[in-house]
DNA sequence: TAGATTGTTAATCGATTAACAATC
DNA sequence: TAGATTGTTAATCGATTAACAATC
């Protein structure tokens, strides 16, 4: 039974996606700052390059707690530090890769994971051809040993790169070894239970949406023409 | 001079970047049912898999036209085919893949491409040691010859995927060759023409909000937990 | 002090949801 | 006709922007 005074919900409230998706963004932009000399940003240089107005990024990182000095904007040690902590890059995350495919292969060497702390501690695959093979110190091991693997090496996070009519099944299995979180790459919706967090990079529908936007800003032009034809 | 009465901007209304997205997983999730036998599919059914309300669904739909009858639903073939025109991908795209590492490959084995029009016709890289493998069909070509190989192919996208340090001039590159549209999976925020589009895929941000979400459902279990326990 | 810049409030804008007459 | 389901309107909800007192 709970405590709770009023039945609120057991959930803290997560910030809005978008506000963490700029987040990373500032991150990454108060980094290559830092690695050019500057100590101190304000809101309006900080958003600048990444097409996001001053009262927005205050606004974004005021959701999280009080960094800025007035007068003098963003020490970038200081915010770099919060950040991390906030988004929770602060510490290492052991992965596991499953499905060690084409994608697969090429997010082992992806190095935009290592540099944030992600790091793979296990590769998985169904494919006795794969299996054993010795990548990077670690062996590729079949699904079968998931679980124990999973729970030995207290892996939270999972990369899942197997095909589409597998997905969900291989997704069980990782809720069941007990993960938190999954990063599906397979063009599937997955359903997990609620306390497994889930993001999907669907990048079949991401080029969808390149080619939309695309048709679109071609129609526009066609119509402008015809316009001042007239 | 432009003949509009009032000083209206030439850009067509996009549809919301959200609605666009959901659209595309509509399509996958019809072509699902067709493949499965259904003919036709009402709002509610069509958005339950993935989690959409039916009326989200029915006014995403209406943004692009009248594709329901009343008392039936939608006819999956029908709406198959608008939705494909409606998102540009009723027709072949060819693209160039730029950048022939470990994340170009898995691209060029990709399937969710070629199953929706996109089809890989260019590849490119600088590294001398890739410069003139054969794979595909294809073969790896310098960027020396980017511009003039995009105009002989009529490639109107482009899959960016060199080094960030890199991003920035090739994409510079394929603007001047005449590319409409860019999908760009280099950790780095890109500046380009207002005429032409572009779509960042993040990997380590995305992971990186996935470790947000983890952390942020641990605190609330930490915190019901305490409050349980008073 | 004067200039710069914050955090926050209020105003605007846009997206989601519920409800329902119209239709098959 | 009765039941199902649409497209659309109005109500709600949430996110962005502008403005400004407070602060260095």
């Amino acid at each position: 039974m709970s405590s709770n005074p009023e039945s609120e919900p057991a959930t803290v409230k997560l910030a809005p996606k978008a506000v963490v998706g700029r987040v990373c963004l500032y991150l990454r932009q108060l980094e290559l700052l830092r690695s050019q000399g500057e100590t101190t940003i304000s809101s309006a240089k900080l958003g600048a390059p990444l097409l996001v107005k001053n009262a927005q990024v205050r606004k974004d990182l005021a959701y999280f707690g009080q960094f800025g000095h007035p007068g003098i904007g963003y020490r970038i040690d200081d915010l770099i530090s919060a950040l991390r902590h906030v988004l929770g890059v602060d510490h290492e995350w052991p992965l596991a890769l499953v499905g060690f495919g084409n994608l697969g292969r090429a997010l082992l060497g992806y190095r935009g994971f290592r540099s944030r702390g992600f790091k793979i501690v296990a590769i998985f695959d169904n494919d006795p051809a794969k299996v054993g093979r010795k990548v990077d110190r670690l062996t590729v091991e079949p699904l079968g040993s998931l679980c124990e693997v999973v729970r030995a090496r207290q892996i939270t996070l999972a990369l899942l790169c197997v095909p589409a009519e597998v997905a969900q099944s291989v997704a069980d299995m990782l809720v069941a070894a007990g993960v938190a979180g999954i990063l599906n790459f397979a063009p599937a919706p997955l359903r997990l239970p609620d306390q497994v967090s889930l993001i999907g990079v669907d990048l079949g529908a991401q080029l969808e949406n390149l080619a939309y936007k695309v048709e679109k800003s071609r129609d526009s032009v066609r119509r402008a023409s015809q316009a001042s034809s007239y």
